[in-house]
DNA sequence: GTCTATAGGTGGATAGAC
DNA sequence: GTCTATCCACCTATAGAC
């Protein structure tokens, strides 16, 4: 007690600089000897931490969705307008483009072929969360008279994410993030 | 000449199933082992035709964009109405899901990273071609009333072009080529 | 144009000392 | 919990015979 605060500990920091890594160059494009590099420890020591890349990848996409959901916990905190929500959703997208990184579960959509049992898992239930909250707030929306459209709000909370992830993707190649800003805002006006 | 329909040369086929593995695998998930298994050659004959992956890879582009555009002019030359040719460009997307596979550069887009930059300048190339040609059908459907959208034809080309490649990305990782049609129908009727 | 053989490097992963 | 040392599979790529 009243220590000062601890560095993170190193699985924390481990899982950070893993994160990174697949945000950028995908689950195919990163080895354990590039966090090893970047921590200036052993490649035998990571896989004290984390046995298996599969057990890391894993791990990641867990702590990524906790991240997430606290982020849309602090949404509905932030604001109840079923529109200004939306648009604070696609703000998380468009910090984490900023910062130079695509969506982890993006990226592993994409490397999905060749990704382990449990990480695929773990990948559909992140979009299934995401496309929950997405439904919530679209319903409510529709109710309130504050969004229009049309048919079932599941099928455009599916439009609604993968559009984003596909916005951010683009963006990137561009090396231009107002790109993403431009679709976003687009999408979000047209409901 | 009036000799059998010779078997597609050498180079073509081991396009043909580096295509198929970079649309499933990614660029990174695969290796010139597995052309040559599938060819059943050695690698070192894949590299008498590509001595290098990255040049493999920039053929793979090329190609790809020259089938991409030749399947654009065949809706030009099928219909002349602008929202059946956006039906019918979505319906490139999909038959290419429906053969388990993914758009190349959409995948090439998310190994964007790690790509050898003539790959990065082809990419960039295809995703502005798509871009154009969507421009052209917008602006003739909006004049001719059959359109109704608002702001740049480009701004809106950008958000289908992502929203069906993210569309793809999503229905492939749930296994359901379904989704990404009720993406695609979503798209368009808002137009 | 395809082969055998191999170079030279990196991948994930483990054993065992400290 | 981190290290050294190592394993073995795989990677891209090349030399040179056929």
């Amino acid at each position: 007690m009243a220590r000062p605060a601890p560095s993170a500990d190193t699985a924390q920091r481990i899982l950070d600089v893993a994160e990174r890594l697949v945000q950028t160059r995908g689950f195919n494009g990163f080895s354990y000897a590039d966090i090893a590099e970047t921590l200036r420890v052993t490649k035998a020591s990571l896989h004290y931490h984390f046995p298996s890349k599969a057990v890391l990848g894993k791990q990641l996409i867990e702590r990524y969705e906790t991240t997430f959901l606290a982020a849309l916990r602090a949404i509905e905190a932030g604001s109840t307008e079923p529109r200004e929500q939306l648009k604070r959703y696609a703000k998380i997208y468009a910090d984490v483009l900023r910062d130079g990184r695509m969506c982890l579960c993006g990226m592993l959509a994409s490397d999905y072929a060749t990704l382990p049992k449990p990480m695929k898992e773990e990948v559909k239930h992140f979009f299934d969360v995401n496309e929950q909250w997405l439904v919530a707030v679209l319903e409510r929306g529709r109710k309130a008279g504050s969004l229009g459209f049309k048919g079932p709000a599941l099928d455009l909370a599916r439009v609604l994410v993968g559009s984003l992830e596909g916005a951010m993707m683009l963006a990137r190649s561009y090396g231009d993030a107002s790109r993403f800003d431009t679709a976003a805002e687009r999408l979000i006006a047209s409901l």
